[in-house]
DNA sequence: ACATTATTGTGAATTTTGGAACAAAAAAGT
DNA sequence: ACTTTTTTGTTCCAAAATTCACAATAATGT
């Protein structure tokens, strides 16, 4: 019912709806906001009223409410604290991204097994991995993201879910194990990037 | 039928195949292989079955066989030179990325319009936009990767598709839009951790 | 040789997801 | 006031994806 892919679509609404209210709009129809996500419209109205979130029926939704309702059901009430493990390439992208300060979404520190790592990257201050424990309860945080080398993910893993992180983003290519009370979601980049040439391939060749 | 799943499934069978061919092992069954990548045993078989891989009705797959046909479906005969559009804190960290070139794709070059950026990064010459379109009809390359602030993203692609790029991946938080004959797949991070958050919640609420 | 066992390959059943359609409601017009 | 128009909310339908289940068959054991 409520799926990772609906909660997926409801992140990319309020994305758009932040676009359409800088342009001055205040009320929406599902037919436009389906347009500029590229879903349909029933597929909006369905969304939203799977979680609650109604409209008017002439006139559509207007933008502040829906934005407050997706930023509830997305926890935007409160500033979400999450730390990254793993300061390297990737990691420190993420550290410098600006995009998760937008959303209210706050690095609050990074960890690091390479003492040369435990510096400062942008706004983040990286420190031992042996700190992460301590520092994860003392701040009570939930949520972590994975960017350490494929053999090191799954005991950093372990590490992580000892200290009572219950969600991670994990950018490590490899399946990890967690008890079910941890959610885990992975960003495999190489699958990604050979569906792009796989089906581009297959669009050339149907078109010969 | 051969959709976006079951060809990104077969690039995570491959990958962990990888893996069990490395442990020695030379047969895997499918219940052994859907354990590793987290699927049931018959997904694996259709999937296989869908691409007209078949093993044997005892002693399952020939890990080389298998690795042989996925290759082959994948594309992998061949180096998939691939190009990345901007280098700044993800694009430079996808520059530096060995999982690339262990499949196969080598990114082959950079382009920045800030000509700051048009340096070396790891392995990779970064060159000025300007040079892109030259480059890509010179080079015949049809994969792109896209990684530019968001306002820059569809006039970018544009610039690509025009060049002649028929696959892109892209890291833009926005909707983009190209020629049927050109495929995008979107990589969105905030979304993702978005999903983890409230999952998160989600399972600590239930428990409660 | 024959029986037994393991495991695939696939058609059928089921579940999940998305889309079409339309009655109900609210606004706007007259 | 009431008619028309617009747009939601929801039900019903279709398509897609996944799992089940089992006959077909290849290896192994006796
Ligand atoms: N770089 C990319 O663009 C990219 C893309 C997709 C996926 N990934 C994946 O992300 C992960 C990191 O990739 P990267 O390119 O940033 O690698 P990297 O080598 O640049 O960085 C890895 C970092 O992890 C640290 N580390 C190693 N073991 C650790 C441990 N036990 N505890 C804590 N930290 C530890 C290292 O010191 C290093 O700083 C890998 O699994 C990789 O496959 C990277
Ligand atoms: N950094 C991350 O971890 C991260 C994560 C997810 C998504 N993204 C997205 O990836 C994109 C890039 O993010 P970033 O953090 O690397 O930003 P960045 O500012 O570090 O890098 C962007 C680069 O693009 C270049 N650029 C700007 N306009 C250009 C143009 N017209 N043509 C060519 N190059 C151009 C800039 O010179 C810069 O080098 C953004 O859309 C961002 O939302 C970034």
């Amino acid at each position: 019912m409520k799926n990772r892919k609906s909660v997926i679509r409801l992140s990319r609404y309020k994305n758009e709806l932040h676009r359409f209210k800088t342009q001055g709009a205040v009320r929406i129809v599902s037919n436009d906001l389906a347009y500029a996500v590229g879903v349909t419209a029933s597929q909006v109205r369905k969304d939203f009223s799977l979680f609650g979130i109604s409209g008017n029926r002439r006139g559509g939704y207007k933008i502040d409410e829906l934005i407050a309702w997706l930023n509830k059901i997305l926890r935007k009430d409160e500033v979400q604290k999450v730390i990254i493990v793993g300061a390297g390439n990737i990691g420190s992208a993420l550290m410098q991204y600006s995009g998760f300060a937008k959303e209210g979404i706050q690095i609050i520190a990074g960890f690091d097994i390479d003492p040369l790592k435990c510096r400062r990257v942008g706004a983040v201050s990286i420190y031992p991995l042996e700190k992460l424990n301590a520092f994860v309860r003392d701040n009570g945080i939930g949520i972590g993201i994975l960017a350490v080398p494929e053999n090191a993910a799954q005991p950093v893993l372990d590490i992580m879910v000892g200290a009572g992180i219950k969600g991670v983003l994990n950018f490590a290519p490899i399946r990890l194990r967690a008890p079910e009370e941890c959610v885990i979601n992975s960003v495999n980049l190489v699958p990604e990037l050979e569906n792009v040439i796989y089906f581009s391939n297959a669009v050339r060749e149907k078109s010969e």
